[in-house]
DNA sequence: TGTACATCAGTGAACGCGCGTTCACTGATGTAC
DNA sequence: TGTACATCAGTGAACGCGCGTTCACTGATGTAC
């Protein structure tokens, strides 16, 4: 394993730094939390000394930090793109909420450290990042309704959240398809009209 | 600590078994999540010794079931007293969606573990009992809205789930009042006629 | 009434494990003179 | 051109910790005769 390596040219000392937070960033796929991401299990992962993590990183935090901002970046990335150049508020929507589920569903253990895991006051650096995306679903839900459009933007983001969450972790709930859940979740929240009458 | 308790009287060996689902209980309150209880906390908590949790729980996984269970019994009671006698299903809608929240609100480490937690497929021992509270849900959806009513359900719960669970994990989001979330929520899903027009 | 025995509710001591982190060190590469 | 020195990218070895779990044991209480 560690044998296996080769140590960087000297002056590029810094390209360990990547190779640890890529090698953070794979092994959260393997694990069911953030806490469960070891900073020895890193290093193993990288091929080298568990203390060589040291050379980079403070702490486990800042590892985890560094996890994190490259996570949001890549997820804002994704919503941006899905979204981009479409003119209907509602086809905007739905693009945003299946890129959203699509990006929960591919990258399980990314979405768990980007939502599931308990913000605390030190430790939101992406706070404004979120809020660029939540921008996204409130301009739109702004263009289908005047009443509640914060509180109707809210409830769009925690369905989205709920729904990901939920299927993943309560898998023998008879869960509908998904592609009716988004649509009627964005259907009842920019108050279309109903597809039934 | 420890020299504090006294053993039970002979013949009632199973009061430990009490103590020790209560503590488990309670220390799940100080904790942010299931596998960061851990046996020896819990004995500690009861005042006794590690081994003798496994008197009564085989191992981790039995004494975590049987707070599973108490705490899921506990959530469908508050649940259906909340709700019962109460006609109108939009009031009833609100009503289970209040008590849900502040449910959630007071007992944010025994809602991690009712619905946070990874289930598997061989320990969702609650399904059922789940799937009651549900009910109550889709049959009072179902008296207002003809369409799409299991997945406006399912988007109802999901949005419970994702409204508690943000706010929890993301206080620095700047949320909208919860009543007002709850009331959007309730409306739009049921197609309420918008308060606005 | 006395005593051997069984049962019961636990405990003492230990196992091997992986963890986060620290300290002193190494050995290759470049640089100054 | 040769060599002393500084820098750099790491490693060797160890620290103390809490964990889940196991095995053999204890000491009080009841029961049979």
């Amino acid at each position: 394993m560690a044998s296996e390596r080769e140590r960087n040219p000297r002056g590029h000392g810094a390209r360990l730094r990547d190779e640890l937070v890529e090698a953070a960033d794979a092994l959260l796929e393997t694990v069911r939390g953030e806490e469960e991401l070891s900073m020895r299990a890193v290093a193993r992962q990288a091929g080298v000394a568990p203390q060589s993590v040291y050379l980079h990183f403070a702490d486990k935090r800042a590892l985890m930090t560094a996890v994190y901002a490259l996570r949001f970046r890549d997820l804002l990335e994704v919503l941006g793109d899905a979204t981009r150049g479409l003119a209907d508020p509602r086809e905007r929507l739905l693009a945003f909420a299946g890129a959203y589920a699509q990006y929960a569903e591919q990258h399980p253990g990314h979405y768990r450290v980007l939502f599931g895991t308990a913000g605390t006051t030190d430790w939101e650096p992406t706070q404004m990042v979120g809020l660029e995306a939540f921008t996204i679903l409130r301009d739109a839900v702004a263009e289908c309704r005047d009443d509640a459009v914060e509180s109707a933007t809210a409830c769009l983001w925690a369905g989205l959240h709920g729904i990901v969450t939920l299927r993943r972790d309560r898998p023998s709930f008879p869960w509908p398809p998904l592609d009716g859940l988004l649509s009627t979740l964005v259907a009842d929240h920019t108050r279309a009209p109903s597809a039934h009458a």
